[in-house]
RNA sequence: GCCGAAGUGGCGGAAUUGGUAGACGCGCUAGAUUCAGGAUCUAGUGGACAGUAUAUCCGUGGGAGUUCGAAUCUCCCCUUCGGCACCA
């Protein structure tokens, strides 16, 4: 019988069956280990691209994978339906961002379905269904109670294309991150989460993420921004008030000749009444404070190039230096970031090259305390600050000492007389999660004119987002003109008062998506901790570099955030982490605007979706950049047809083979050595899926196994072959050879094992374990080299003595060639691999 | 500017701890089969040299070094990509 491959029959039968069978649904079961992995939700933007594929693909290899090595595997799909294109679409195509929402939710779940991934759906759910943000109204209001959610006024990033503000995290370049605008600042309420309060943690958390990719955790660890230095009083000449200063250059205290303010800098206007230099701060503050302090620093110079330009103005003030007692001129300078530190620095013109910059530019003093090791910088003739080690001069007391030691000394000297302290300052900024956008989670506050801000009460959750709203084309959003929404009565009072119009960030929905999945079905509590604790931490969780910093960062906060709230019990919520890239086509990302998408679909109506996934997985490892190549699917799809048919062509063979192990040790030389490729192949197939999940190579194995029973089977027909040993040792083979490929490939896999004469789907068979006597090799060869150079080869018994080696080797006549007349200096052997004969002259 | 990753045939990529560089696949070449094409099967495929040999030499971005031995380790340089970017 040799059936055509008809791959669109065999994909549908084969997902119907699973699905009749409930393989993928998780239950709770101590019985066995829990294995939770999860793919990064997809925006339900219409349809799956590349990119969804290879993501899905690679988690459904692990599910698979994991499942077949006895574990209880929890793998779910759901969506990240909140967002602004729904909103945009909803306006050009004239619907409502719900309704264009759910329509492509229903299209996308097709497509996955078709992929024959191996989810859980009975826990699907989507991030705008109000049973899902209704909870997250609730840990609103937990972190209000907690402290953890403020209001403020602030200069926020705006996004005019976007038309809403935008988090520090989700400004690229000055641009939005989405829709590449150049962002703008703007003053403006809103509400913020206090991930400064865990910081710390954070950071420390950092280090004990082994299972993450070093390249991720250096992101983060930028990001928090960590610099331990000290915080530093200057008290202010004729007044008894003071400027606080941050430096992380304790050392070079002594160096200070004057003090930069940050424009918005609370005392920069004041310090110049009554100095006669109002009008020139005035309006060089006002100038400054224009421009947002991302751009302050950078002019464009004629020839395009982004200069760094130091401006300032002096405030007529001083300050007295803390140690010395000198006075310190006050300057107000565009470089100084009121949101970093104190917003006011003691330039060290000498030792800080933005400070000797600024020096050089207004005539200040330059003060060297700071001596390298052999140097004698003079201020005269530096044409950059020294920012390296040295010893103290000039420094009183301090003179002499190590730089480094000096900061730790002059920190101490300083707290011991209340003119500063040790100080740790970080670059991360709170969350801000205002939106004034329409299509999110509302924020369930309310305005009272009595009452002032209070929270909606528990039992009044959620607060439905309206659907009768009306967009406008502006892409404003309707909340605020929707009086039937946002009016209402205070929680407290009873008296009239107005709902928060803004909605939440969409990146709060997927900070805590991942804990829902292990109870969707709760509807009493937004996690039923019994069951959250059975999961978390995802074991594996797999997607795009490109949340490297925004989600990864928010989701690991949030969760600490939920077990101090008493949530759950996890301190991380990803234990492991893959980060795959991009899919690209002649080297660039897939794009419209490029015109270089490969439609998943058309791939799949012609090749099948186990081509695809082949494909996909051969091309490169998951963490690396893929480029697309049609030959490339072209060999994957003819890789499978190969694999089909050897086993519909040598089906009667294949099938009337016993493969009990008397049965196997019969087989002649060419199947003993078959015999012994299947179950290397076995280990290097586990090895390269469990140590790092490289299936291109595991794939190579397969294709190498597959390729020696192809020239086993060519060797038969000739009378000296035992056919019931070899028929046994071949269809071994290609159990292995099945059941190995069946994670990456599942559809083909099924068919061919059940046409094999298996009753049951091969998702059930448990992973192999190979036989490691069979595996062994009886002989190995050795690698002859003369002086590092390869000269020969001999074969030996596995475990032959090194002399005897030694001897088969200098008597070697390719050996002789280049060992004659000279005398053997030494021999290294590594055991089972090489030999190296040194010889000199 | 700082931090990080990478650079291997015509192409995608192997080489897991310093030990046969180029596994596996694509492409290409030749042969078999075929009316022909496709498909399939077999053999070959880093470069140089070529004159008959299981030869020799060169070769992992460039240059030095360590070592019996380097794609792998060290130093310098070049290129590409990613992150941060006046963070005091």
């Amino acid at each position: 019988m040799t059936a055509r491959y008809d791959f669109k029959i065999i994909e549908e039968r084969h997902q119907a069956d699973w699905a009749k069978e409930g393989l993928f649904a998780a239950r709770e079961d101590s019985s066995r280990s829990c294995y939770y992995v999860l793919e990064m939700f997809p925006y339900p933007s219409g349809r799956i691209h590349m990119g969804h594929v290879r993501n899905y693909t690679i988690g459904d290899v692990v599910a698979r994978y994991k499942r077949m090595q006895g574990y209880n595997v929890l793998h779910p799909m759901g969506w990240d339906a909140f967002g602004m294109p729904a909103e945009n679409a909803a306006i050009e195509h004239r619907t409502h961002p719900a309704t264009w929402t759910y329509e492509n939710i229903d299209y996308m779940r097709k497509q996955l379905k078709r992929l024959g991934l191996s989810y859980d759906w009975e826990r699907e759910f989507a991030t705008c269904d109000p049973d899902y943000y209704r909870w997250e109204q609730l840990f609103f209001i937990q972190m209000f109670e907690a402290g953890l959610v403020y209001r403020q006024k602030s200069k926020v990033n705006w996004c005019e294309g976007c038309r809403t503000v935008l988090a520090n995290e989700q400004v690229e370049d000055g641009k939005c991150w989405r829709c590449d605008t150049e962002v703008v600042e703007k003053e403006l309420d809103g509400w913020f989460f206090k991930i400064t309060d865990y910081t710390q943690e954070l950071l420390e958390g950092c280090d004990r993420l082994t299972g993450w990719p070093e390249k991720v955790l250096t992101m983060q660890r930028n990001w928090i921004g960590r610099s331990v230095g000290a915080e530093i009083t200057f008290p202010l000449a004729g007044d008894d008030s003071e400027i606080r200063v941050f430096t992380t250059r304790s050392d070079t205290l002594f160096g200070a000749t004057f003090m930069s303010l940050s424009p918005e800098h609370p005392m920069a206007m004041e310090l110049c009444i009554g100095t006669g230099q109002e009008e020139e701060v005035k309006a060089f503050i006002d100038h400054w404070t224009k421009i947002p302090s991302r751009e302050r620093q950078i002019t464009k110079s004629p020839n395009h190039q982004i200069t760094k330009s130091k401006e300032g103005v002096f405030t007529g003030a001083y300050v007295k230096h803390p140690l010395t007692g000198e006075s310190i001129p006050i300057y107000i300078a565009n470089f100084v970031l009121m949101e970093y530190g104190t917003g006011a620095v003691m330039a060290v013109p000498a030792h800080d090259q933005r400070d000797f910059e600024f020096a050089k530019e207004y005539k200040l003093p330059i003060k060297v305390v700071i001596q390298p090791e052999g140097g004698n910088l003079k201020p005269e003739t530096m044409k950059e600050a020294w920012e390296g080690p040295g010893t103290l001069v000039n420094s009183g007391l301090f003179s002499g000492m190590e730089n480094e030691q000096a900061k730790k000394a002059i920190t101490r000297h300083l707290e011991t007389h209340g003119l500063g302290n040790q100080k740790i300052s970080y670059r991360l900024r709170d969350w801000g999660i205002s939106r004034q956008r329409y299509w999110g989670t509302p924020i369930p506050m309310v305005q009272c004119d009595t009452c002032g801000i209070v929270p909606v009460r528990k039992q009044d959750l959620p607060v439905i987002l309206p659907l009768d709203a009306r967009l406008d084309k502006q892409g404003r959003s309707p909340l605020p003109g929707l009086e039937s929404f946002w009016s209402t009565t205070c929680p407290k009072c009873g008296g009239p008062s107005r709902r928060e119009t803004d909605t939440m960030d969409t990146f709060v929905e997927s900070s805590w998506y991942f804990a829902r999945y292990a109870c969707p079905d709760e509807t009493s509590a937004p996690l039923d901790r019994k069951r959250v604790d059975v999961w978390l931490p995802v074991n594996q969780y797999i997607g795009g570099i490109e949340h490297a910093i925004l989600h990864l960062l928010y989701a690991r906060f949030f969760t600490k955030v939920l077990r101090d709230l008493g949530w759950l019990s996890a301190d991380e919520p990803f234990t492991n982490l893959l980060t795959q890239g991009m899919v690209l086509k002649d080297g660039a990302k897939m794009s419209k605007s490029k015109g270089n998408v490969v439609d998943p679909d058309k791939m799949i109506n012609t090749y099948g979706v186990d081509t695809i996934r082949l494909f996909i997985l051969f091309a490169s490892p998951p963490e690396r950049d893929l480029e697309w190549s049609d030959q490339g699917v072209e060999g994957a799809h003819r890789f499978l047809h190969r694999i089909w048919r050897l086993v519909t062509k040598n089906l009667e063979g294949l099938t009337s083979a016993r493969t009990d192990k008397e049965t196997l040790i019969q087989g002649t030389k060419a199947s003993k050595a078959l015999r012994q490729k299947t179950h290397q192949t076995i280990l290097k197939v586990t090895e390269d899926i469990e140590q790092r999940f490289h299936f291109n190579t595991a794939i190579s194995a397969v294709m190498e196994l597959i390729n020696e029973v192809m020239s086993c089977l060519n060797r038969y027909g000739t009378p000296e072959i035992d056919q019931q040993g070899d028929w046994a040792v071949l269809r071994e083979a290609m159990e292995a050879v099945l059941i190995l490929l069946f994670p990456m490939v599942p559809h083909i896999t099924d068919e061919l094992w059940q046409l094999l004469g298996h009753q049951k789907t091969i998702s059930l068979e448990p992973w192999p374990v190979a036989d490691l006597d069979v595996a062994r090799a009886d002989t190995v060869n050795i690698v002859v080299q003369v002086n590092g150079k390869l000269r020969s080869q001999v074969e030996v018994a596995q475990n032959t003595d090194k002399e005897i080696i030694e001897s088969m080797v200098l008597d070697d006549p390719k050996v002789k060639r280049y060992t004659q007349g000279k005398a053997v200096h030494k021999i290294i052997y590594v055991p089972g691999r090489l030999i190296n004969v040194v010889v000199r002259n």
